[in-house]
DNA sequence: TATTCGTGGCC
DNA sequence: TGGCCAAGAAT
């Protein structure tokens, strides 16, 4: 039996069945899946998947509502132009699709926040069509049983795991193919401790036969983190902070944040709000780490005498602290609004 | 191995 | 503990 055959019938046996885009074909839920999974696990994704789809059922529902009620949705999550480009594309097949999510592979490429092995995902799954993936499992699937040399992420490699991703597609039974895939690399043939006992693919694996298996896929070379920090202001009137709103493209783009000091605390303050605070306290610092950066993130919580007028400039809000907690906010500003509640 | 985009699980 | 990576895409 060859390779596809053996992993379509270890997924019939073994593979996840009843995960919550998987009770239907609609090509929406499968969407909203495939791009919440995108760089997320399938635990952290499930709740998030859940309210999306609770409060967004149809993607006309999701097309007709505003942005920053989407990424309230999305909040949490992280990479927040997913959030965004979902909502483009939503509104983007309501007006060019007439609402109906489009099944031509060419046509789900073209939406944003879809790539080539997002479209070939859905194309599967939501429509039984045979294109190939090739996402972190699928290239650590390959690296391993063809003992596949280099970052995978390498130029020259994805394209070579490509092809091979290509070449390895079963004439039929595209959907069971693709997610036994997904469910070797996630379940069987894991970053560490992968479970080769119970590997359809055993007696065939070359890094499992060469004894190579800790050392493919080869890991991505990579750089000490910068270090950068900021000072995130939690300004308050009574039950009211003052919140910005993060512009896009850029970290955490969209999103309500804190203010950043620049400077000094009290000039910081007059800028924003056109007065000096009457209290000044440090909450406990911490640091933050992203993709690319460490960031050490300094709160301060400022006390305010009057509401400024709320005339001031668009971009910012003034909302009542255990709203902004549920609001579309990054989750180490929740974290410090969280604190700063309870002062 | 171009860089920018978050957050959480795992060891 | 800090490093590594996860159903990648956009620029």
């Amino acid at each position: 039996m060859d390779f596809s055959q053996r992993i379509i019938a270890w997924q019939h046996q073994h593979g996840r069945h009843n995960l919550p885009w998987q009770t239907s074909r609609d090509p929406y839920r499968i969407w909203i899946s495939e791009i919440m999974l995108q760089q997320t696990q399938v635990g952290t994704v499930i709740p998030y998947f859940e309210r999306f789809i609770g409060r967004f059922p149809t993607i006309v529902q999701l097309a007709r509502a505003s942005e920053e009620e989407v990424l309230t949705y999305w909040a949490g999550l992280g990479y927040y132009a997913r959030g965004r480009n979902l909502h483009r594309a939503a509104k983007i097949v309501v007006e060019q699709h007439a609402g109906v999510f489009p099944s031509a592979i060419d046509d789900i490429l073209s939406l944003p926040g879809i790539g080539r092995s997002t479209a070939a995902a859905i194309s599967a799954f939501a429509f039984g069509q045979r294109h190939a993936i090739l996402d972190g499992n699928v290239k650590r699937v390959f690296a391993r049983a063809f003992a596949i040399d280099g970052w995978t992420s390498d130029k020259k490699v994805e394209d070579r795991l490509w092809q091979l991703s290509e070449s390895l597609l079963p004439r039929t039974g595209i959907e069971a193919y693709t997610q036994a895939l997904m469910d070797l690399g996630a379940m069987v043939c894991t970053r560490s401790k992968p479970k080769c006992n119970q590997c359809p693919f055993v007696g065939d694996c070359m890094a499992l036969r060469d004894n190579r298996v800790v050392e493919l896929p080869v890991p991505r070379p990579r750089k000490p983190l910068p270090e950068r920090s900021a000072t995130l202001l939690v300004i308050r009137h009574g039950h009211d902070v003052l919140l910005k709103k993060r512009p896009a493209p850029g970290i955490w783009g969209g999103l309500w944040s804190l203010p950043e000091a620049e400077g000094e605390l009290n000039a910081a303050c007059m800028q924003l709000t056109g007065q000096a605070p009457t209290s000044i306290e440090k909450l406990a610092g911490f640091r933050h780490t992203f993709t690319h950066f460490h960031l050490a993130v300094q709160p301060i919580m400022l006390t305010l005498k009057k509401l400024p007028d709320i005339t001031a400039e668009p971009g910012s809000i003034w909302m009542e602290i255990n709203d902004a907690i549920e609001a579309a906010i990054p989750k180490p500003v929740k974290s410090i609004l969280q604190v700063a509640a309870k002062c």
